[in-house]
DNA sequence: TATTTACACATTGTATACAATATACCGTAT
DNA sequence: ATACGGTATATTGTATACAATGTGTAAATA
């Protein structure tokens, strides 16, 4: 509650932002695992806030479907299936191949700089072998190309599919043997927007996209097993 | 407030999302105005519910981008610009055509046959130039081939994005000359479906939706000098 | 002993009360 | 006459109170 007085001074932000942000990343990290209930008096006392910031926090992931509702019972997290995230995948492939598409034909140079200086940080985060690193600068490297395609409306969406899946990939890049492959991804991609070659570019990303997908669903499958 | 308290007795609905879908409505026919400021205790004393329900529709305008929230002074019905909906309509694209290859590879032979049904009630729409039963037979057509595309998650998002430009359509189907067309289109698109035919499939889309934007955007760009 | 019913409790759904803040209007001073 | 400031009011943000409902447990009966 302090840091958001605080932050009050510059912009003010509602309780429910801060509240959605707090649940949302609880819900990404796995911290709330999915099927757990989200109880009201519970998050509030937690969080030292009363119901209402949390009930329209939680109308927020339920659009961003991270919970599901069931009547006269409240929210819980939601389970995600395979059936579920592959249909994420789906969607979110082809608006991945409609961002490089639009980034080839609409980048500016200042931009195309930053590309390459996102992807000399990725190879330098992939060195450290640090997970989390490694995570963000990919996280910049994309947020680059989205910015270039001139869509917010697209990037959002993209970042919204993306984020239903940050648990997994997190799980993904962890894997050491993966590291190289991904640089070289990330090249082909650099590499292909700076040319503004739109099919080396669908096609790396599409290249890019199903190596997640792979892994994220073997992931997947895993993680429901144990439980 | 008395048919919510009969719905009640088969399946609970909150306030919130009769509340929801009645402003998202009064947004979508035009009965709320761009830049119109929703205040809380006017409609809470207009649909005779408490702010309570109000308040968490209108968290769920906003994440549908129907509003915008200005902090300490509440949400009003967001502007479309013509940027605004050629990003929707960029997205829309995408997705639309992913949607009909999708439907290609996976539509079985009951849906082919409620497709081509489909097809003839929208023919038949036409005939009476009643521009409302039109544009009810064009979403059923498109309904059909989003269940068909087995991606409820596809179909979620594209429905929210063609409901923005809702408005806007209603006036393109209104215009007699455009109706020959339209029934061409869709006559492509089912056949394109039926025989599983990707590459005209996305192409009838294409045409399908690049035609609407061109009228969609005049029709904006008209409104906009308007007021 | 098993099953059913009733009651208590936990939790969501809804309404209202209270707090903070922005805006508009009016008065005063320069 | 205009500009600045203060106060009143309208409106959102937050907290709490009240209502309805589902669930679990215990007791009573077959």
């Amino acid at each position: 509650m302090e840091d958001y007085m605080q932050a009050n001074l510059d912009a003010f932000l509602p309780l429910r932002d801060l509240v959605f942000k707090t649940l949302r990343q609880a819900i990404l990290t796995g911290e709330l695992k999915p099927g757990e209930r989200l109880m009201e008096i519970h998050l509030a006392n937690k969080l030292g806030v009363s119901r209402t910031p949390i009930r329209e926090a939680i109308r927020q992931l339920e659009l961003e479907g991270l919970v599901i509702m069931v009547p006269r019972k409240g929210a819980q997290v939601a389970h995600i299936t395979e059936k579920n995230m592959s249909d994420v995948l789906e969607v979110r492939l082809a608006l991945d191949e409609l961002s490089v598409k639009l980034a080839c034909e609409r980048i500016n140079d200042e931009q195309i700089e930053r590309l390459r200086q996102a992807y000399l940080d990725f190879e330098n985060a992939v060195k450290t072998q640090d997970a989390r690193k490694i995570a963000t600068a990919d996280v910049c490297f994309h947020d680059i190309i989205f910015e270039a395609c001139g869509n917010p409306r697209l990037s959002q969406m993209v970042n919204n599919l993306a984020e239903q899946m940050y648990r997994y990939r997190f799980e993904y890049i962890k894997d050491p043997h993966i590291h190289a492959t991904l640089v070289m991804e990330h090249r082909s991609i650099l590499d292909a927007i700076v040319e503004r070659n739109i099919e080396k570019a669908t096609q790396s990303i599409h290249d890019h996209i199903a190596h997640q997908e792979r892994a994220i669903i073997a992931q997947l499958r895993v993680e429901n097993r144990v439980e």
